[in-house]
DNA sequence: TACTAAAAAATCGTGAACGATTTAAATGGA
DNA sequence: TCCATTTAAATCGTTCACGATTTTTTAGTA
């Protein structure tokens, strides 16, 4: 440990005492990958006056409707504080109808209009646009894209077994 | 094309026309785990009082410093109107330096504090305790991270060649 | 030198994202 | 039946994120 040159690979033991470079962070490529991608979607969604959260919600919503707003934070992994707005601004564009449960008052069931559901089509462009923007292969993209689902059940089962720590 | 039952998996030609469910979405599964990533994150950052893209910021200068804005958003993927109130929240927070460049009043040079130099070492632990929280092995995570640096490239230059179409 | 163009950061408005709290409704005993 | 507990959504305050614009400085050129 005396020696204090930089090298490009990781020079400490075995994840010990070091901090890894920024562009060694797994978590920091996932943010990296995660804002590209949503900038990509950005322009294409754009026409359709949707954001790509927007976006999110309304291929949960044309997947399965009505949901409550649990359930479809539960889909998305967000919570009432984000969905409640986002689900007004879609609301307000036309896009989806919110109605309190009338065999439950306390949940409120969301579901696409006419409108929103016909926006499904414009949608169908998207996503076969955004099919060019990959450099890799159809195997490469099935394999990260299962490495990523087993990654996120990690993920979830351990914030789901730590939530803090004091 | 009349049957209409669904199925889970994908039941059309080759990727045409049908959209892919939510969960099949890679952008979805890389939103997901970044998301997640965050979250796990935040309670090990609060006792150093950073947020999770202060951490980052943080990574970046601690390699190295000072730099300017823009160079920071290079390293980073954002750009000023994201950066400059992040920065000033860690200079208010003693954390960083921000000043003019003699050279060229245009430019911010940013670079740690004594306390943010020394917050370092706090991050060391938290380092180390998010090494726990993955399901992979050592070589799934390497190569998820190869794989990812390969996308992200892929992502880059897309967004270069096609800002939007209009 | 003067004047336009380019570059860098800051500013503004909108929309996520979330912790913490609040409000209202349903549930489960005693 | 009554009341404490739980559950669901909404609200509030702070931070991130970005497109579009503005301000200031530098560079380029006639």
């Amino acid at each position: 440990m005396t020696t204090k040159q930089t090298s490009d690979v990781i020079d400490v033991p075995a994840g010990f005492a070091g901090i890894p470079k920024l562009d060694q962070h797994l978590c920091f490529a996932l943010y990296s990958a995660s804002g590209l991608m949503t900038r990509l979607y950005r322009p294409l969604l754009e026409p359709l006056g949707l954001t790509y959260p927007q976006y999110l919600t309304m291929l949960a919503l044309w997947e399965h409707a009505p949901r409550t707003v649990g359930e479809l934070g539960d889909a998305l992994g967000l919570d009432s504080a984000t969905l409640t707005p986002l689900l007004k601004r879609l609301e307000g564009n036309g896009l989806v109808t919110r109605r309190r449960d009338a065999a439950d008052e306390r949940r409120v069931l969301v579901e696409p209009t006419q409108q929103g559901r016909a926006l499904r089509e414009g949608a169908k462009a998207v996503s076969a646009a955004m099919r060019c923007h990959s450099p890799l292969d159809g195997d490469e993209l099935k394999s990260l894209h299962h490495t990523l689902t087993r990654l996120i059940d990690g993920l979830r089962e351990a914030s789901a077994a730590a939530p803090d720590r004091d």
